[in-house]
DNA sequence: CTTATATCAGGTACACTGATATTC
DNA sequence: CGAATATCAGTGAACCTGATATAA
């Protein structure tokens, strides 16, 4: 998946650049998050599994009985969305619902043994992209990394 | 668009937690991403554009003349992907395509005239979005995290 | 009445794989 | 021939807005 350049392509590549997209940060995170999506299906692939459903598996896995609105406001999804996701994880017996004791109207979402057992291997899988974010860097690097991500993820 | 988190709700906020999901960089990164893309959205909404749109549209605004195997590089989509989003900018007069002068199978693909300056209205609607991203951060940091967004970028 | 939750309905842009045609 | 480009065909998950129903 290098997508080589092609000698007749005078594109540059990502960070050649310092005046033109390649300056945008906003651009740069865009290119980031895209690259790191790609490296994520690679390993997900023989799961049958997409990035979205990993995500609210892993969710689910943090935050049992978590309810439709609450995935939704962690993936920042409407409530239709993340509705949809979770039926599609329904259906493939990744995750149960089932009524709220005392809340009537929300559903408690629950991850399955069987979805318990794909998110390990997804997570086996992932494990590896996951590691190569951080490669090269100190930790005070990293901890000025997080703070970034963590500010901008929150900036809404 | 602060999506305020009701009582009864235990899920805590990014960043809160550094064991769980909110202690993976891969999960951050996808997060700050996704916080970025809404305010983007938010702010290209009166426009009739979306954000892969936007993005084409600025690459071309970069690099004109570029082909459609150019812009699914730089956009880390395949070419048919890139074709359709190619595809609906001409149905909409923002851009031009024509054949190649040596290549002859290769679309040039530019900005047209409305095309510019509806980017440029739009570019003006981001700009404090883009703004805010790094609003807090000195120029070492600034430069640390830029450098760590190309690294992830490149890394495919 | 207001807020929160869930879901149906409808729509569309996006994104994929696979196949085909053309050109260098 | 292979490599690059473009596009048609088909599919589907994801994403939206709007409307509806239920419940705290």
């Amino acid at each position: 998946m290098s997508k080589k350049k092609p000698s007749h392509s005078r594109i540059p590549d990502v960070g050649e650049g310092k005046r033109g997209i390649e300056g945008h940060i906003g651009y740069l995170l865009r290119q980031a998050h895209g690259s790191h999506k790609i490296r994520m299906e690679k390993a997900l692939t023989e799961y049958d599994i997409t990035l979205p459903q990993f995500s609210v598996l892993t969710m689910l896995d943090a935050y049992p009985g978590a309810s439709g609105a609450d995935l939704a406001r962690l993936s920042l999804l409407t409530p239709q969305t993340m509705s949809v996701i979770v039926k599609n994880l329904d259906k493939a017996d990744l995750v149960t619902r089932r009524p709220h004791q005392e809340h009537g109207r929300i559903q408690v979402i629950d991850i399955t043994d069987s979805g318990k057992t794909l998110l390990n291997k997804c997570k086996t899988a992932v494990a590896l992209a996951e590691a190569d974010l951080l490669k090269g860097f100190t930790k005070d690097e990293e901890a000025i990394i997080r703070h970034w991500l963590v500010t901008t993820a929150k900036n809404i």
